[in-house]
DNA sequence: ACTTTACGTAAAGTATACTTTACATCATAA
DNA sequence: TTATGATGTAAAGTATACTTTACGTAAAGT
């Protein structure tokens, strides 16, 4: 709780949405879908900062076909 | 629960140990304190697969000078 | 013997990631 | 007007990461 983790993934996923010729795999429901996961978990991904797993990680950054790093960001808020 | 995350940890950790000259930085409980966690979740993460907050793999990364992929290998088992 | 250090185990509790269900809004199209 | 697809919200439930406490063992030093 000392630390957050950020994420592009709004930005990322209406990214691919448009480039896509089938961007029904890139809304909510079809990520959701294609990771295994809710679309509410989805949804609350987006929503701000929140702390995945680390597989929820991994199985994100090989569907965006990026690293972990390039969708999350890592702050320290160090006393 | 398809997927698993198996993690060299414990070689990792014993190795630092190893080579370091404060060792006691390297052991379960300074290794946990200075990851903010209890010696628990480090003996639970050395025991086998274990997903952990990709808050604590970035720490763990960070800690170790490493990368996540360096510590954590994403396993899928795909249907 | 005894103390200390590092590691192991077990069991119950807390926090939170993730699910389930249900209903609402807004744009677009028939 | 009615339907459909995509997103939003809210509330209660489940699974599991992580904590807390406590006790056990075994090695190494005194």
């Amino acid at each position: 709780m000392n630390s957050v983790i950020v994420n592009k993934l709004r930005d990322l996923r209406e990214a691919k949405r448009n480039e896509s010729n089938n961007p029904e795999l890139w809304t909510q429901e079809g990520l959701a879908t294609r990771l295994g996961v809710t679309r509410q978990t989805i949804i609350s991904m987006e929503k701000g900062t929140y702390n995945p797993t680390l597989s929820l990680a991994f199985k994100l950054a090989n569907l965006f076909g990026v690293r972990i790093e390039d969708i999350f960001e890592y702050r320290d808020e160090k006393k």
